[in-house]
DNA sequence: ACTGAGACTTGGAATAATTTTC
DNA sequence: GAAAATTATTCCAAGTCTCAGT
């Protein structure tokens, strides 16, 4: 099999190279190793110096032991970076990888090209979990897990810059000027001008304030100075010379050394969120009740710590401080966790998205919406029945196929008095729903918040037989038009609709009064094991895009489509379009959204007038040729404008990012981009993705399919 | 059946880094 | 070569779903 991925050396960035079959970029060799090296000795002196030294060797000594066991080939004695380094690249040397990568080294080594001027796609490197065969015990993650636990924010210093109250100068207390900065340095977002952000703010920084201040109300508060502080500050960090940026980098990224990487079973693993989130002002999304309130100090005493019995179990650097407790859990993923002041909801920290940990599961969340593939037929069925009935099962059932055909999430219940009011299948309300005709039969229009408090809103009818009133349909993002064959099944959910929101119910009420997610996910358990709502989800958008992407095999103007990479990967972006608008992924469109297109019009009208300015120039010229070439060349730059500001106008209010990392199966694209001449992944995988992606684009073949 | 604790995935915005443009 | 635009990364909020206890 040949591996796109994996055999190239070159770390160039393709650019020029159109499709020759080299494939772009697995510089990952490279940078692998280099990687490697250093990180592990960070690791290892750390956990040597920094932890009670006997501690550390005992346990190292026992994962040693432990390892012999587990795979016998490692026995070297020597102190552990050692034992490290000849794993990782034993490894992958004595496994399958033979086969393929002779080459390998050879390559990583035979590289003393010069500088790149552009930038190198350097992969971080990952445990190969899949190409290792796995002991463990059914529901254990791991068998050792040695890490340092967390960062902390530092302390809070105080600037002694006053505020004003009523025209006077205030002084206050480090705690009061403490949480004053947080408010002062939210005075330009939205949340400064939301009534229940400074009621919120108010009542804690009044607390803070204490009785008989001389501060009374928010209003007459003036924040300024220290807006004007942190401005300065900000400034000032930003007028740092390089040099001096890239020392303070430096220095972070060196106190931060010990942290980024872990030890898990024989291998090293990437911490992901190892930083303890810092105090500051909460900021919920939407209409969240509780914004403003204070986020307060985490301490060591709030932390829950868990690592591997017999490893050296994290040391805590705060001095006098402790960690709550430490525990050995390996039926889980977290390395610690703590509860936040708000609502007292869990943060974890857990291993990066490149891990093995977070890998794996991803591979068995995507193989689980392929086993929904080869079910979805009879389910389909099933549901189709079950619309015709009544009470529960009618209810189950038409919510099943809102959430099959229109990819809306499950909706479990919420407290709005501690969270903001959004909704999803279940909890939808009558208000959010309005039930109309129009030419081609009945429609739904679905208005209410999701999740994050997003807009969904959607006019969901059927597909007109005008093709150009389709075309139409298809192109507006608020329209979907029911999927082919599902017609008569539309009908009946109308009608199901009609009687759910019929007048006897208030617009506050459910719609679907007898579900909730729970019930919904114990009927789901019954067509299919390990079935749950948001299955549908996954397994709708990973197929979406195979389908579409697919499309391309005979497409009328494939030839069209595979002329240069820019072309390609706009076929590919369209397919994930789909998928975006289907997931309803959104984001904000930047302020300068508008004078950007505009800008985009202007240069597109300067290009017209030189164009015509060429044309007319060319009867006089006496190089007539000469001019045609620059004509047609100019009607190319035309053209590539105008196609450059409909993506801008089409993505204006779309991401196409969370799909790409949450729900399309990375083999489908992996599989399209070895089909189509080796099309360069990294223009379509960015480094992150391809380091969490590793495994799939080891997996995937060029005919894989999902 | 119901509830709340717990664990993990999914999500957009903010911020940082890089590239393009003028 | 600086400003603007674009892209990648970090941050942390907000979902889903499981499970244990009643």
């Amino acid at each position: 099999s040949r591996l796109t991925m994996s055999e190239s050396d070159d770390d160039k960035p393709l650019k020029s190279s159109k499709k020759e079959p080299k494939p772009e970029e697995d510089d990952d060799d490279v940078p692998l190793k280099k990687a490697k090296s250093s990180k592990k000795e960070n690791v290892q002196s750390q956990v040597k110096e920094e932890n009670a030294p006997t501690a550390a060797k005992e346990s190292k000594k026992k994962k040693k032991t432990k390892r012999k066991r587990g795979d016998d080939d490692d026995d070297d004695d020597d102190d552990d970076e050692e034992d490290f380094d000849t794993r990782k690249k034993k490894a992958p040397a004595k496994k399958e990888k033979s086969s393929k990568s002779s080459s390998k080294s050879a390559k990583t080594d035979g590289k003393g090209q010069p500088k790149k001027p552009k930038k190198e796609v350097k992969v971080e490197p990952v445990y190969e979990w899949w190409k290792d065969e796995q002991p463990l015990a059914q529901g254990k993650k791991w068998r050792f897990l040695e890490h340092n636990g967390v960062i902390f924010p530092p302390n809070y210093e105080p600037h002694g810059v006053k505020m004003k109250y009523d025209g006077q100068i205030i002084s206050l207390t480090p705690e009061q000027e403490a949480i004053a900065t947080m408010y002062a340095a939210m005075s330009r977002t939205d949340y400064a001008g939301k009534d229940v952000f400074k009621k919120n703010f108010w009542k804690e920084f009044s607390e803070k304030l204490g009785k008989n201040h001389a501060i009374k109300d928010l209003e007459n508060c003036d924040f300024q100075p220290i807006v004007d502080h942190l401005d300065a500050e900000r400034e000032k960090k930003k007028a740092l010379t390089k040099e001096e940026k890239l020392k303070i980098k430096q220095a972070k990224e060196k106190t931060e050394a010990p942290y980024v990487t872990v030890v898990l079973d024989s291998h090293l693993e990437k911490n992901g969120n190892f930083r303890v989130e810092p105090a500051g002002l909460f900021r919920g999304r939407g209409e969240h009740p509780k914004m403003g309130q204070v986020k307060g100090v985490i301490q060591p005493e709030d932390i829950t710590m868990n690592c591997s019995e017999d490893a050296c179990p994290p040391r805590c650097s705060l001095p006098g401080h402790a960690w709550q407790s430490l525990v050995h859990k390996d039926e889980q993923t977290w390395l610690a966790f703590y509860k936040d002041t708000i609502n007292g909801e869990f943060k974890y920290v857990f291993l990066s998205a490149g891990s093995s940990l977070k890998g794996q599961s991803d591979r068995e969340k995507f193989e689980k919406a392929r086993e929904l593939k080869k079910h979805v037929a009879r389910i389909r069925q099933r549901i189709t029945q079950g619309l015709k009935s009544s009470g529960l099962e009618m209810q189950q059932n038409t919510a099943l196929w809102l959430i099959d055909n229109l990819a809306i999430r499950a909706g479990n219940e919420k407290d709005t008095n501690e969270e903001a009011d959004t909704v999803g299948c279940c909890s939808l309300r009558v208000e959010h729903i309005t039930l109309g005709t129009d030419e081609e039969g009945p429609t739904i229009y679905f208005n209410f918040l999701g999740k994050d408090s997003i807009e969904y809103k959607n006019l969901v009818k059927l597909r007109p037989k005008d093709e150009e009133k389709a075309k139409e349909g298809e192109e507006n993002p608020c329209v979907s038009f029911v999927r082919e064959g599902e017609e008569k099944n539309f009908r009946r959910v109308v009608e199901n609709m009609r009687s759910l929101t019929s007048n006897s119910k208030k617009p506050s009420d459910d719609v679907f009064d007898q579900l909730n997610t729970s019930s919904l996910n114990t009927y789901l358990k019954d067509l299919m094991p390990g079935l749950t709502a948001k299955v549908f989800r996954t397994y709708n958008a990973s197929f979406t895009l195979d389908q579409e992407l697919y499309k391309l095999e005979d497409h009328p103007e494939k030839s069209s489509f595979l002329r240069n990479d820019a072309t390609q990967l706009k076929f590919y972006n369209d397919a994930n379009y789909q998928v975006a608008i289907l997931c309803n992924h959104s984001r904000a469109v930047s302020k300068t959204f508008d004078s950007q297109v505009e800008k985009m019009d202007e240069k597109i009208k300067g290009l017209h007038e030189e164009l015509a300015d060429l044309k007319k120039k060319k009867k006089s010229a006496d190089n007539k040729e000469q001019m045609k070439k620059k004509i047609a060349n100019l009607e190319e730059r035309i053209s590539k404008q105008e196609t450059q500001k409909q993506i801008k106008l089409k993505l204006a209010g779309v991401a196409l990012s969370t799909s790409k990392v949450n729900y399309l199966d990375p083999r489908i694209t992996v599989a399209w981009c070895k089909r189509f001449g080796n099309f360069p992944l990294n223009k379509v995988f960015n480094k992150s993705l391809i380091t969490k992606f590793k495994w799939a684009i080891d997996e995937a073949d060029e005919d894989w399919r999902f």
